[in-house]
DNA sequence: TCCCGCCTCTCTCAAAAGGAGTAGATCCAC
DNA sequence: GTGGATCTACTCCTTTTGAGAGAGGCGGGA
């Protein structure tokens, strides 16, 4: 075989780096990341995001390959976000990374056309696999990750008006209470607050809101 | 004056660099905290601890100026290690640094002897202060930390019967059925929640369960 | 020793919650 | 337009919860 020329560096440098935004509210994280991402070759963190606001506006401007996304942050959620960004640019490709926090989240993102959903505690490596993955449009979450929003698919879904009154009810308001607040007779509350144990298979409503916090299904 | 020999380096190198151990189960925080302490000239990230077992083997090793220690770890919580450390090293400093979760885990961790508490979005300049702050001995808190501090100190504790009472009430039990579980009468039961009530300043279990949530009294 | 905090247990009574079933009004999709 | 889902509302009945008040035992600190 012809040795390669003198020239040619020991190590292949792709023609075109995935261009990465990074958005995370906590400066420790995005620097984390920005170190793991700038040491491989073929990456290239091109802006980083502190909020839902400014992660949406740098989209729009750059029009990375991937954006890696937490998903609670100040100004605007990352549920929001995923929303705003793929009806501005339906290919957009977007990592969700966030410390786990029940199937709710999980479903909503990838249902909503995140391409792939990993946890903050993951290893570097898998990380940096996500990214390649996504990058390539192809789909990309951890086991744990896939086995919660195929448990999540199994569950019976609330409606609005159940999600609304479940929030009350993880306040910790009567059924009473709920009522007025929402205009409508504590019988109807009864009604709604019977059919929320019912699909969330608790007896409760105290086991509800234990239920409910563990699937994400409200926030404190 | 006389300039200073071409050997002497530009920038003032201390004479002991603050040895500092970083304890955290999130690789990509790891990274980041590494990153921005290794960018200071007075300090040196001398090993790092993805769990609480191996934070408190490594402190009891290297003895370092400061430990950086995340709340949530597995295998060993984080006010486990910071009682451990304390136990073995009286004047070890530690600093918690954490997703701001209520102000129970603060409470614990400051009246325990941890020198400093700061949150995970914290900007990196204030990281630094804290470092330094607690490595001088000098206790540091961020103020938002501070005054939940104090806030928590104006409430009423609960006992640690009723923290149990609590933890049962948070998992939707009902009073019968915490009877069972602690060997108590159901009556028993109901006064122990007629205090907890009491102590929360809640109507309703629901709601003191609400409260403890985000007192950080009770884990998911 | 005496008092206090904590845990235990008891009682009564009213209010709230929960189980089961029925049903009218919309609205949307097939 | 028929069927299904959703929201609304009702009744009847049982169980649970919460308020109030009292009291004995036990351990530790003044």
């Amino acid at each position: 075989m012809s040795p390669a020329p003198a020239a040619v560096p020991p190590v292949a440098v792709p023609v075109h780096k995935i261009r990465v935004i990074l958005a995370d509210d906590h400066p420790v994280v995005r620097d984390g990341l920005a170190a793991i991402l700038n040491r491989q070759p073929d990456m290239e963190v091109v802006a980083e995001a502190a909020d839902g606001e400014e992660a949406t506006e740098l989209y729009d401007r750059l029009q990375p390959d991937v954006m890696v996304l937490d998903l609670r942050m100040p100004k605007r959620d990352g549920v929001a976000v995923v929303e705003m960004v793929l009806a501005a640019h339906p290919h957009a490709r977007l990592l969700i990374m966030t410390t786990y926090d029940g199937d709710e989240d999980i479903f909503r993102c990838l249902s909503q056309g995140a391409k792939g959903y990993m946890l903050k505690d993951a290893p570097r490596t898998e990380i940096l696999a996500a990214i390649r993955a996504v990058s390539e449009d192809r789909p990309y979450a951890s086991s744990s990750v896939a086995s919660k929003a195929l448990q999540r698919m199994a569950k019976p879904s609330l409606t609005q008006r159940e999600l609304g009154v479940l929030q009350l009810l993880a306040e910790g308001r009567s059924n009473k209470d709920i009522a007025r607040r929402l205009s409508i007779t504590e019988g109807t509350a009864k009604t709604h607050v019977k059919a929320i144990l019912t699909k969330l298979d608790a007896i409760s409503r105290t086991e509800a809101v234990a239920v409910a916090h563990k699937r994400g299904l409200v926030r404190l």
